[in-house]
DNA sequence: ATGCAGATGTTATAAAGAATTACATGAATT
DNA sequence: AATTCATGTAATTCTTTATAACATCTGCAT
C-alpha cells in the first residue's frame, strides 16, 4: 500500500545506479529516452532513481542479455509514464497531529521521515511502524 | 544476516540525506566528525550513506532535538567504527557457478544485483530469492 | 557489397553537487 | 567577559552528471 511509496522514492544518483545494474550511463539514459524508465529530477535536472527503476533497468538488462532489442522489451514489461517521486520536505510539524486524515502527501512526509527507524535498541519507531518494519524484514 | 549487509550499502548521497533527515549538510559532516556516523567515500571522496547511516541520523536527531549534546548522543548510540560498504562492481560471470562456497564477497556481489528482483510478473529472480524476497516485504 | 537502423561508445562542454577550510554567530557555561 | 559547543555561511576546488554531437559496430534488407 505504501510499500509502493518506499519503492517509487526516487534516492539514487546514476553513478550508484550504474554500480548496481551494471549498465552504463549512457544506457540508462538511453532506455529512459524509450520511456522504459522515467527518473525523477533534482531541482538541478539531475537523474534520481527509485528502487523501482532499478528493478526495471535489472529486469531490462536481463532481457538484453538475450538478445531482446528495445521493442521487445518494451512489449514484454511496458513503458513508464509516471515518474518516481522526489523526496520533498514540507510541514515538518503537524505530522505527529492527524493520524486518521492523512493525505498521501502527507504520510508520504512521514514515511520518510520514519523511513528506516525500526525497533532498534532504545527506539521507539512512532506513529507508523508495522508499515515499516517491511522495509527490510 | 545479509539484511545488515543491505543495510549497510552505501547508496545515498548527502543531499538525498539531507532530505530525508532534514538535517543540514553542515550537521550531518559534524556528526561524521564526532564518529556518529562513518559513510563510506566515492572514488572521487564524496560521501555515500547507507540505510543504516540514515537510521542513526534520524536516531541522533531525535536526541538532538530533544536538547541532548554530542556527548550524551555519543553515549546512548556509541560511535561507528565500520564504514558502510560500497556497492563495487567484480567478477559478474561465476556468480552462477558456485552455490555453496560462496564468500562473503561474493554473495555481497550477488546481492548487489538482485537487490530488488523479487517475483514480478514475467521475472524469476535468481539463486537467492527468499534472501532478498525480505528486502521490501 | 552497400547502405541503413538500432544500440552503444566516446568526446567535449557546461552545470550541478559536494568537499574542505576558514571565519562568523548565538547560546550556554564558567 | 571569555570560552566552548553546535551550526551557519562563504570561498574555492574537485567530482559527478547532463546534453549533444559524432563515431562505431552489428544485423538486415537491398
Amino acid at each position: 500500500m505504501n510499500d509502493e511509496l518506499r519503492r517509487n522514492l526516487a534516492l539514487f544518483p546514476i553513478g550508484i545506479v550504474q554500480k548496481l545494474t551494471e549498465l552504463t550511463a549512457r544506457q540508462i539514459r538511453y532506455y529512459e529516452q524509450h520511456h522504459l524508465i522515467q527518473p525523477a529530477r533534482t531541482e538541478g535536472n539531475q537523474r534520481l532513481f527509485s528502487f523501482n527503476d532499478v528493478e526495471r533497468l535489472l529486469e531490462i538488462k536481463k532481457l538484453i542479455d538475450q538478445g531482446i532489442n528495445i521493442a521487445g522489451v518494451k512489449k514484454m514489461i511496458g513503458t513508464q509514464t509516471v515518474p518516481s517521486e522526489l523526496p520533498s520536505i514540507d510541514q515538518p510539524d503537524e505530522a505527529v497531529a492527524k493520524t486518521k486524515e492523512m493525505s498521501d502527501e502527507e504520510l508520504h512526509e512521514l514515511l520518510k521521515q520514519e523511513l528506516v527507524l525500526r525497533g532498534r535498541p532504545g527506539t521507539q519507531g512512532s506513529l507508523i511502524q508495522g508499515e515499516l518494519s517491511r522495509f527490510f524484514h
